[in-house]
DNA sequence: TTGATTCACTTGCATATTGCAAGTAAACGG
DNA sequence: CCGTTTACTTGCAATATGCAAGTGAATCAA
């Protein structure tokens, strides 16, 4: 969990040196509503991760405390990434982000998961809490959301 | 308001295509935060913006809707960017990152706003819509949060 | 009215980061 | 033991960044 040298004390640089370049945030979204784990299913995501860069990423990530990796017992070639803590409770954030996509993109995908999007407009930390609590399980997102 | 092809309409990755590289959201921060309008003032912000690098992000900003321009009527040389709606709606999305920030950088300049924060935490929807509704009189945050 | 200054950029160039293709090494499966 | 899968690493061209210097319009001071 090294670091160099923090530009700035402020929160909202703190957030983004922490996950916000173009790759580190989406590696996080695929563990929370894909329920991914290995190196292996993020390099497959639709935005097209470079082998290196999702490499970097990984390890950025888990320098931040945001990920946790894990050997997987039955095979010890599939690496597993887990959010920490730290990385669980950036999901308030990311609904919030949802939120504002969901706003200004007409062709947004969050448009069609709108009963997830009216509780999050509803009660952002209630259903923040409940979706942890369930990650901290190893389940994604409930699948009734993501119809 | 241009827009080279975006990698997916995911909203998580709409919001970082539109302001997450590692200065825009600086930029909005310190119009929010610091009362700040002109290229000049931006320029002096702690994390040292490059000037090319701070002109590049401003048109970005602009071409994506989240910013406007427009020349004081006072001084012709002076541009003024302003939050649109569409970046007056980032409130509720920064008042997550600097609740995460505030949590997990002991040094956060954020730990001195526990007014502030206490009220984020409290009802983050609420304290949101009272900035954002000072942000388009023209004035930032209450400054009795910020003691 | 004119010359100096301020302001908001732009340009040039060295350095750093990215993106693609190819390669490697350990672990597994037969 | 041998081919395959998985998780990376390496090389290199293309792009982006960061610093210093320059430009041009608007304002100010005399």
């Amino acid at each position: 969990m090294k670091r160099k040298r923090l530009r700035s004390h402020c929160p909202i640089n703190f957030g983004l040196e922490s996950f916000a370049d173009k790759w580190s945030l989406l590696i996080v979204r695929d563990i929370i509503f894909r329920g991914k784990t290995t190196y292996g299913e993020f390099l497959k995501s639709e935005e097209g991760f470079a082998t290196n860069i999702l490499a970097t990423r990984l390890t950025h990530l888990e320098e931040e405390g945001i990920l946790e990796k894990r050997v997987n017992p039955d095979d010890a070639r599939k690496n597993q990434y887990w959010l920490s803590e730290k990385g669980l409770d950036l999901v308030p954030m990311l609904f919030e982000m949802i939120l504002w996509s969901s706003k200004y993109d007409p062709k947004s995908e969050a448009r069609r998961i709108t009963k997830l999007v009216e509780q999050i407009r509803k009660d952002n930390r209630k259903i923040s809490h409940k979706i942890m609590e369930r990650l901290r399980k190893g389940l994604p997102i409930f699948p009734e959301y993501l119809d």
